[in-house]
DNA sequence: CTAATGACCATTA
DNA sequence: ATAATGGCCATTA
């Protein structure tokens, strides 16, 4: 476990049901404002069981990716009231 | 140690 | 509006 890892997983834990967050500024929460490359590499490849990381989207508006499918990411949002319209949030 | 790899970002064409 | 480009940084090989 490094420390970056470790304020990664406490800021995306930290985001309620029903609201999202960029790779950026879970970067920038995390103490590592220029890190937000490394957030999507920890975050796909992470194991922490639990995890809200569906909730982590791009700063553009887009879906982003998922290990397990976009697919499944998409779904859990909109599980979450949150509109997705063409691989794109609803502001 | 160095080099490559992404669930990315902002700018430019 | 989309597509290409350069840069970014922790992790991994």
């Amino acid at each position: 476990m490094t420390s970056f890892q470790e304020e990664v997983y406490k800021v995306v834990r930290k985001i309620p049901k029903g609201r999202i967050m960029s790779y950026k500024s879970v970067a920038k929460k995390a103490g590592r404002p220029l890190s937000w490359r490394a957030v999507g590499n920890i975050l796909n490849r992470h194991q922490e069981p639990g995890l809200p990381c569906h909730r982590v989207i791009r700063s553009n508006g887009k879906i982003g990716g998922y290990r397990r499918g976009v697919r499944k990411k998409t779904l859990l949002l909109k599980k979450e009231g949150i509109i997705i319209k063409n691989d794109r949030v609803c502001s």
